[in-house]
DNA sequence: AATTATCTATCTATCAGTAGGTAGACAGAA
DNA sequence: TTCTGTCTACCTACTGATAGATAGATAATT
């Protein structure tokens, strides 16, 4: 693996376990056995390096959702490819969604990153709702868009409350209510 | 009002905007119009101010239920008062919750911090659990948990959104379906 | 083929600024 | 006097970031 994927690694591994704001360019240079100067030559600054990281996640996730929850696959494999997304980074690593906690720490961030944050949920949501809609014709656009916000809040809450309780039955709680919630 | 109140009303605002690891003691004093030493002096480690705000925090929250949202009252004006402290810390500052904020940056926190925000999470779904089992007395205690758990992931998720995304109507769509499945 | 020049990726060393935290002086109130 | 609260002054450690050196690979020129 090359350098470059190995700095996005250890940064997208810092951000999703403890913020943007608590690491720095020493832990990543550590993590990895580097010098901190190693990481600026590849991104020279903080926000680079959060932009880089936050458009590889954003791109993975969709990546993801192509493969395992296309359009032909059945809608309650589709759903669950969804949230199964989210129930990996929990029972994976105890990790948050990188644009889950990015969009907590929102205000604190420079504009591209913080756009790149944009963009993760507009796509979440689009995704979503373009499946109620196709699962739901009769159902009315506006109706699709606030079920697909309500399903991505939930998963973005249950795993704020999961690892803060350390209990993985907080995030099976929300969705599996999500689950029928989206299929029925 | 007391130094003291002034130093936890502006480390609240701090922590609800920007997050635990991205202000400072220097950043509060200048915000009061003191040094930090004096912070210092009335909270010795940022520890102890964390857990102080937290502290506070949630007794507040408590309070603002008991007030607005006693047992004798409507269902439905009980629900509005929950689901109403979310909407203000919206609303009236573009802020977090408190415990939301400091939920997501859980792992960089120190235990004192870590167990205020868990009791604060256990106190929300207490208080909505019990709600659901005297509104709806025939359903399992686990289902009241479960319905407790993903109202008060999905609103913590929903001021994620609505604050990234800059639109109110993110809040306002997931609330409005959290507050029909609460009183439903 | 040999030489020269350029590029890539890393290093060491350093910068100015800020982090959390402490010691001790001082003023006012009890 | 003693206690409370604030200050000045300072500490060590760390922050994001830069400059300049260096080694090795690659490309261009002779």
């Amino acid at each position: 693996m090359s350098t470059k994927d190995k700095i996005l690694d250890a940064a997208e591994n810092f951000i999703r376990t403890q913020g943007f704001n608590s690491f720095s360019f020493r832990d990543v240079a550590a993590a990895i056995g580097i010098k901190s100067a190693s990481v600026h030559y590849h991104f020279p600054t903080k926000d680079d390096l959060g932009e880089a990281v936050t458009d590889r996640y954003s791109a993975n996730i969709l990546a993801s959702l192509e493969a395992e929850g296309a359009e032909s696959t059945a809608p309650a494999i589709r759903v669950d490819a969804f949230i199964g997304i989210y129930r990996g980074a929990l029972k994976d690593a105890r990790q948050m969604c990188l644009c889950g906690m990015l969009g907590a720490e929102i205000e604190s961030l420079g504009d591209p990153v913080k756009a790149a944050v944009r963009r993760f949920f507009q796509a979440q949501e689009n995704w979503l709702a373009s499946f109620l809609r196709k699962t739901h014709p009769e159902q009315d656009d506006e109706v699709a868009r606030a079920r697909a916000r309500s399903a991505v809040a939930a998963l973005q809450g249950a795993l704020i409350m999961a690892r803060t309780m350390d209990d993985h039955s907080v995030f099976e709680d929300v969705a599996a209510r999500i689950r029928t919630g989206l299929i029925r």
